[in-house]
DNA sequence: CTATTAACGTGATTTAGGTCACTACCCTGA
DNA sequence: TCAGGGTAGTGACCTAAATCACGTTAATAG
């Protein structure tokens, strides 16, 4: 499957080691494809978050509604991304975030349970898991800082610089609700920056 | 030392594991304790964090100052807490953070190269770092969030009910730029709320 | 092929929170 | 013992960004 030769690769790179074949038969055996259409849930809000996604096509974002009904993106995704809300996924509580297709998803799924056995067995698996986890750990970080620290413009700025491609993907409502931002003073930050 | 006991008892009980004679011995070899006074650096902007440490005794602060010379906190840290610019410190990059003792400090110091053969040896060890590593993860998330969607008195109240704690062993001063908000925005958040 | 709905722009107005200025009260150290 | 830095409270003012209101165009569904 084109599909898992993908997240083969991915796994390799990131992992820095390579997959035996008998541990590509045990990914293959335990990661379900999944096909979401634009618009459909990955994760609602209030449900335990039971499986973690591995993106082969397609975006996806996490985001929250407050009292006043708004929302508010945490993170968008795109192809060889994870999918899950951590929190819920670990500790197996209900989550308090939804996951949403914004375009038609293509993901490879499993359970924590599995992953657990992944990370046992699958030493790839698990050099990756350590990498990933760091790079979650110095963005989510990034991130905190920028929502501090810097002005509407900056954090606009700060997103062209490291994630262009993020304008192409998304509109300029998700990139704005991204940056804890309305889309209309997005609008007119863009408008000030062509000059 | 009473020191290494505190830090054996933490490691235990995160991970669930118990420590061997072998692995307390190994882990006494290679951290050192180190005591820094009230407004010492533990890390500077610029350098590379090469230490990581344990706190045993004391509370600090990680932060960064920007272009108009004003300070923003990213962290605040009390005994059994880790001390490190993770960034800095996994990819060996110079850090955008100060880590300066808020009070005296007594921590437990290693190198990333040193973590690597206790993650690699110490079954408990590698166990714990992956508690920690979710803890980090589902914090970092909250945090992201509480910026993004919350107002300054939410974001109060947050830290309030989460990290009760903080009130007593931080100036307003240092809670306000956790939060990131002026300190007199503070000061007029909790006369409001004390109603 | 219309009919909606989503996406984006732009002006007028409001507001949360920042900035500046001044006061009072500790502490801590020479 | 007293001076000076750190800490907190409060008023007056300012500004970045949200909100509200409206148009325009582009995309999508029926």
């Amino acid at each position: 499957m084109s599909n898992f030769e993908a997240f083969f690769d991915y796994i390799q790179e990131i992992s820095g080691k390579l997959l035996s074949a008998d541990d590509k038969h045990l990914l293959m055996a335990h990661f379900k494809p999944k096909k979401l259409r634009k618009r459909q849930y990955f994760l609602q809000e209030g449900d335990v978050c039971k499986y973690i996604g591995f993106i082969v096509k397609g975006s996806a974002r996490t985001f929250t509604v407050d009292e006043k009904g708004h929302e508010h993106i945490l993170k968008l995704s795109l192809e060889n991304w994870w999918l899950a809300d951590f929190e819920s996924f670990y500790l197996l509580t209900p989550s308090r975030f939804n996951i949403e297709a914004l375009e038609d998803l293509e993901v490879l799924q499993s359970t924590n349970a599995q992953i657990e056995e992944f990370l046992k067995h699958i030493p790839a698996f698990s050099a990756m898991a350590n990498v990933i986890s760091q790079n979650y750990t110095i963005a989510n970080q990034k991130r905190v800082q920028a929502a501090m620290s810097y002005t509407a413009e900056e954090r606009y700025e700060d997103l062209i610089s490291n994630y262009p491609h993020f304008l192409k993907r998304f509109s300029q409502n998700m990139i704005a609700s991204y940056l804890g931002l309305s889309p209309e003073t997005l609008s007119r930050i863009r408008k000030n920056s062509l000059k």
